[in-house]
DNA sequence: CAGTGGTCTAGACCACGAT
DNA sequence: TCGTGGTCTAGACCACTGG
């Protein structure tokens, strides 16, 4: 057996053994480097790979922490973050990072705007930050969007103010690893894999109500899909 | 700019400039080494992290090679494989790895029968090796389907020879890393990064009629999913 | 057989976090 | 300030691939 595979063995025997509560800290590098007489390059080959496969994961020069469970999660329905995630016992958090009008030069071919409103936001499980999305909108006919609180659900104040449902949507859902700038949001190491949602949702018009792209940690979320 | 980030972006110019046909072989990484004056390890930093973006991936000691497009793949609709790759430019292929007949142990809480048919497939795609299938399905209702050529669509076989049709399923998909004996299967090496995809589908009766766990390269695939 | 990728050693320096 | 994780050097051996 590979001695980095060895390494790996043992902290999983630790997670699963309990001796390691759920969301805590793993011993440091140099502490499971002495402990196989080991180096810790070979240290960090377990560590990643045990990431890679989801059960631990590292805050940026903090350390290496257990994975909570992740957070069922259903693309193709209409489903409010937050029900989600107290359905799951979790407590979710959104925090709003940016909100802009900008020209729209990026989605000619997607949008007729003239300008879009483009937001950032982070989402949290546990204060644990999961998720960032930016959203792409039509600043006209959401005209003023910007003056309302953000935090909560997009959805629910397009319906309400705007007069504006979705009825479509659209998501194509890839694995990657998380842009820089995305990195520094969720305090994560650059090379962080990620699972990239790119959505799109429509009116009963079949217009484009908005153009999201969402940013996973792979860890904290695993998609649930029905079909006919 | 880091080392390591540096010879990423040069192998990106490399990839943008078509210096490299889609699925040809990188320099290898002692001359990647030699050419940035630098250490093997930080070349394999650059390669893997260029991997887990899905821009190239490796194949068990004969190198690095540039990722061909990815199939567009809609996971809740009865899709035929051969006929959605076809759509897209694609060659596929399905290789019968083993089928074999088990005790029903591990699926007593969703399956009711006593034995199961157990199969295990490997689908590609212009002959590249992109994923891996454990099938199970109930030995008595489809007694004799080791007898028909279980490298097309089991879904057509169930409907024509056992008059049973699929109505219904469910998919939880997550993001992981290949298990070490699919690793083999695909000439991969062990830690390669996957799309985990464990399916239910259900006949009129509402009764499960398979349980499949397919493990997709990550960087072969791209979900598209279609909601409301 | 030469060259390649996979694994590993034994160090080092730095920026940042915790205290 | 001390320990941590992030990055990097300069080697090494082995198993396997391809010619």
């Amino acid at each position: 057996m590979l001695l980095f595979q060895e390494i790996r063995n043992y902290i999983l025997t630790l997670l699963q053994q309990d001796e390691i509560a759920t969301g805590s800290k793993l011993p440091s590098e140099r502490a499971l480097q002495e402990h196989f007489n080991s180096t810790r390059i070979t240290v960090r080959e377990a560590l990643i790979r045990l990431e890679a496969e989801g059960l631990i994961y590292s805050q940026k020069r903090k350390g290496w922490f257990v994975t909570p469970h992740k957070l069922k999660w259903h693309p193709a329905t209409k489903v409010n973050f937050y029900e989600l995630a107290k359905q799951q016992g979790f407590t979710a958090q959104t925090r709003l990072v940016s909100v802009n009008k900008i020209d729209n030069i990026n989605f000619t071919d997607i949008f007729s705007a003239q300008s879009l409103y483009h937001l950032q936001r982070v989402r949290s499980l546990d204060n644990r930050a999961v998720m960032f999305e930016d959203i792409f909108c039509d600043a006209q006919r959401f005209d003023g969007l910007n003056k309302h609180s953000l935090n909560s659900s997009i959805t629910e104040i397009m319906a309400k103010q705007y007069a504006t449902n979705v009825v479509k949507e659209q998501s194509i859902i890839s694995v990657t690893v998380l842009p820089d700038n995305v990195c520094e949001m969720l305090e994560k190491n650059s090379g962080t894999p990620c699972l990239k949602v790119v959505r799109q949702r429509f009116d009963e018009q079949q217009k484009l109500v908005d153009h999201n792209i969402e940013y996973w940690l792979h860890n904290a979320i695993e998609m649930i899909v029905e079909g006919q």
